[in-house]
DNA sequence: AACCATGTGTGACCTGAGTTACCGTTTACC
DNA sequence: GGTAAACGGTAACTCAGGTCACACATGGTT
């Protein structure tokens, strides 16, 4: 279901997630207890840092939590591993994976560094758009102060400024995109 | 030698570096041309951004540029690939190497989200202290203010509160940490 | 010595974003 | 139906960091 905890900061992981439907968001933590939402996991993709994580047999550096309902299969470690070896299209999925994430980190990046505030607002409910397939984003202004770091007076304020240049509509816990 | 440009944004990737001896500093830029450190690699480390990138036959995302004197090994893509599948110690090096750049990422990230500019400098001039393995920085401002992705005025002056507070002192072109 | 490019210092000002405080509205739940 | 909690709006203020303008120092070149 929605909003369940896959994985926590500082806890070891032994599976391998693989993502069959739904969607997964991670979200990188300080050492205050603050969150930033990194990129989201889709059909397909899987996590390389669970991967390189349970390979060094270290904690984990980030906390996955579902973002919709979602259905996943966990694969063991010890699998992983041997299919390495094994199987040249397991090894290029793996490599992909890999890739992909840079990618999204590097994204992350941009966002932060290059972009501002009311952009990554917009960004941020475009993908959570596009990840449900919906105009409507379902989620309260705390909640996307949390994942953008930032407080909520902020971002109602912002959301605000959006609604009266009609790029979204607002309700009580539910923002649609114009 | 010492800021060599070693790949630039949307060049093509066909062989992978392996760093013997130096320092080199990834860049990341943004359409505006505007550059941002994100990490560096030393003695030991390769490129997984290359690496991903000559595997896909895609552009690369990111800048190198020589830190300090450095020598390194280029190997060609095709080497690399069929090595994955013949040596287990070949694949653990590139899965480690992907691993610690994910980690360096992560690191960045913490670096632009979380601290204050000061810290962020201060981190910085430490950093390429233990690369030269000096306490003095050959760096003028306007260097490190590009590093950091903001202005010469902001770096001066929060060098000259650092000095102020004896916890460096500056010189033309040249920083000492104490 | 005169000149010019580069590097640094500093005051004045601007602005995006974070903070505090307070209020009204909606929802959930006894 | 009443009450507490969650949600959202808004004003007033603070502050880190960015911008502009200008002055001066240093070092290399002719």
């Amino acid at each position: 279901p929605a909003d369940t905890v896959l994985m926590d900061f500082g806890q070891y992981v032994k599976s391998m997630p693989l993502l069959l439907k739904g969607a997964i968001k991670i979200m990188r933590e300080d050492q205050d207890g603050e969150e930033l939402l990194l990129y989201f996991l889709e059909k397909g993709d899987t996590c390389a840092m669970t991967l390189s994580c349970c390979m060094g047999f270290t904690k984990s550096e980030i906390k996955a939590v579902t973002e919709t309902d979602t259905q996943l299969i966990m694969i063991p470690v010890q699998h992983m591993e041997s299919w390495l070896g094994k199987y040249k299209s397991w090894r290029g999925f793996v490599m992909d994976s890999y890739h992909d994430r840079l990618m999204e980190m590097l994204d992350a990046i941009d966002s932060i560094a290059f972009m501002n505030l009311e952009d990554r607002v917009m960004k941020l409910l475009a993908e959570k758009s596009q990840i449900t397939g919906s105009k409507d984003v379902r989620n309260t202004h705390k909640e996307i102060a949390q994942e953008l770091h930032t407080s909520r007076v902020v971002i109602s304020r912002i959301l605000k400024k959006l609604e009266n240049e009609k790029r979204i509509a607002l309700n009580r816990s539910h923002i649609t995109l114009l």
